[in-house]
DNA sequence: CTGAAAGCGCTTACAG
DNA sequence: CTGAAAGCGCTTACAG
């Protein structure tokens, strides 16, 4: 089976090759191709099932009707449902996904970038660790329409679509003050990434306005998770009157959980738990995690639409895009204070 | 910044685009081009950060050096792992992965694949839903180097990467009868998967040899997951001296646990419970979940190798290669029979 | 080693 | 509407 070129269909209707090109890209109208001849163009290339070759249309047009799609790792749960998402819709738009997985590597994440340029993808999908600005600057004069997402870059001015971890956390806080837990700490990352920076803001903000002062634990990351747990547990020895702890991310809180279960630690009596991000996990372990949960639909609905709007929109006026969504407090049985049962505070 | 072409480099060096070519593509030693001149060719194209343009590249030679990954569902923890390291381990050997999603939806797989021929992609490694064997066997065909994974497709003679769940299921169930229980359900899909029909096969073989009968539930897949909780409900509900539950995917796993504790159902006192695939979530469940676990490591490793033998092999001599890796049952909490308590078996 | 040239398969002004 | 042609940016025989 011989492959069709866009000549053989010229040839056989005996039309001309721009014709055929035309009708194809919908230049029929435009050009003044009669109604019935494009008809018949369009019949003839649908029985042979002639496909027009990508490569050599992308290297004529520039345009390859890929998005390269960037995120921390694909394996957490949290970016492979907004992954899953962002290619649904967009498939769905006629766009293409070519992703990777930084792992908060900057060297590696450098690597990356060159690559979907290289690539020649149409629009940018990003989640970056910090310290590749300069380069996402550099991606963004470029033109090409790139929208961050999860977390944002400083001085970077782009696209975006974040969450507001900020306010999610200082509900949680909030939330877990009014259980009347007293000495409430944060679980987070050693880390200058932008959506932590929010969410460590939004409990500091809830604890100083009930002068409280902060429990702060930052593990670091790139490390392997039966570090993390040891850490945990480390820390929840260390400060034994810690009676609630909010995990800044979804996998420091599975890692938390395992710690306080190899701790014999019962959630919520010795300690109360909240999480960021929602997950089977949390949903279903005993007794259910209490999350900040973010929303997928709505954040990866957010990003295509940014993306689009850039790739189909009539020239962007030099202004950026940045959408904020709102968390949810899913409140459950791991953040309820019990009635006293006579156990020790 | 323009961007900088061969022609350019060429000028620059005084020499002929053929000679920077063939030095970049590594023919220099072949056609007898001085080491030194390559070197200084390597050093100017360095020096100004010259990248050849890859849709031309690949318009030219017909390599895009891009994989096309197609799995059930990114969203779903094991393919979000499988794709995890094949992703790593492709882009270490210098190629990019695209991937989508099935959903097992046979159109939807009929476009995909469509979709990736037209981007031209060197190898596919594929997860396909029963339905499309016809496809599948025109990719093998067309030459380029195809591997399965996860399932095969019946009379699809194709390179693959399974997991004996035969086995796997067989020692799973032989192990729940070693514990005393004795009215073991396999919950699993209304599918012809061929991983799903090899793991039935294992259960059904282990009550065989023990002239036990089968309980088999079959759930309709392509349905919302509160649906298959509910389903999962409605199953032990009518079956009261069930006291073993083999869920043959993770999913059915998470939403049978869902629907043991909505019953109140204590694991393992009143329901054993046994999974395929290991995750967080039954890692970490109070009880931990026995599971049936998959070598991911060995699965991304052997997928790209198989791939790569393709790709870059000096012309396979028609040859198939199978690749079956063993399963192993990690033994928890869930699926240990409770010294009698005196609660009534 | 070099230079000129063909060719990968399209799209798109341009003159008619 | 058509036909001839340029051009996207490479790679690679070919003659020298």
């Amino acid at each position: 089976m011989k492959k069709i070129l866009i000549h053989d269909i010229a040839k056989h209707l005996d039309v001309s090759i721009a014709t055929v090109s035309l009708v194809l890209n919908g230049k029929a109208k435009e050009k003044r191709i009669s109604d019935a001849l494009a008809e018949r163009v369009l019949k003839h290339v649908a029985e042979v099932g002639y496909k027009p070759n990508q490569l050599a249309k992308s290297l004529r047009t520039g345009k390859t009707h890929v998005i390269g799609l960037m995120v921390e790792d694909i394996a957490n749960a949290f970016f492979a449902k907004i992954a899953a998402l962002i290619e649904k819709k967009a498939l769905a738009r006629g766009y293409r996904i070519i992703y990777c997985s930084t792992n908060n590597d900057v060297a590696r994440t450098r690597d990356l970038l060159a690559m979907f340029q290289e690539q020649h993808v149409d629009g940018y999908a990003l989640a970056l660790p910090p310290g590749v600005e300069a380069e996402a600057r550099a991606l963004v004069r470029g033109g090409k329409p790139v929208v961050l997402f999860d977390r944002l870059l400083p001085d970077v001015l782009a696209d975006a679509v974040v969450v507001d971890g900020q306010t999610g956390m200082y509900e949680a806080t909030r939330h877990l003050l009014a259980q009347g837990f007293s000495s409430i700490a944060l679980i987070t990352l050693h880390s200058a990434q932008t959506q932590l920076l929010a969410r460590r803001r939004g409990y500091a903000q809830a604890l100083h306005e009930r002068n409280l002062p902060e429990l702060v634990q930052e593990l670091s990351f790139q490390q392997e998770p039966e570090q993390l747990v040891q850490d945990i547990t480390d820390f929840v020895r260390a400060h034994p009157l810690c009676d609630a702890m909010l995990f800044a991310t979804n996998y420091l809180g599975a890692n938390g959980l395992e710690a306080l279960a190899r701790l014999g630690r019962q959630i919520p009596q010795h300690m109360a738990v909240v999480a960021f991000d929602d997950s089977d996990l949390f949903r279903l372990y005993a007794p259910p995690i209490t999350v900040i949960a973010q929303p997928m639909e709505l954040m990866a609905e957010s990003v295509i639409n940014t993306l689009l709007a850039g790739l189909e929109g009539a020239g962007k006026p030099g202004r950026v895009t940045q959408t904020q969504l709102a968390p949810q407090l899913l409140v459950r049985q791991s953040s309820i204070r019990p009635v006293d049962s006579g156990l020790g505070c």
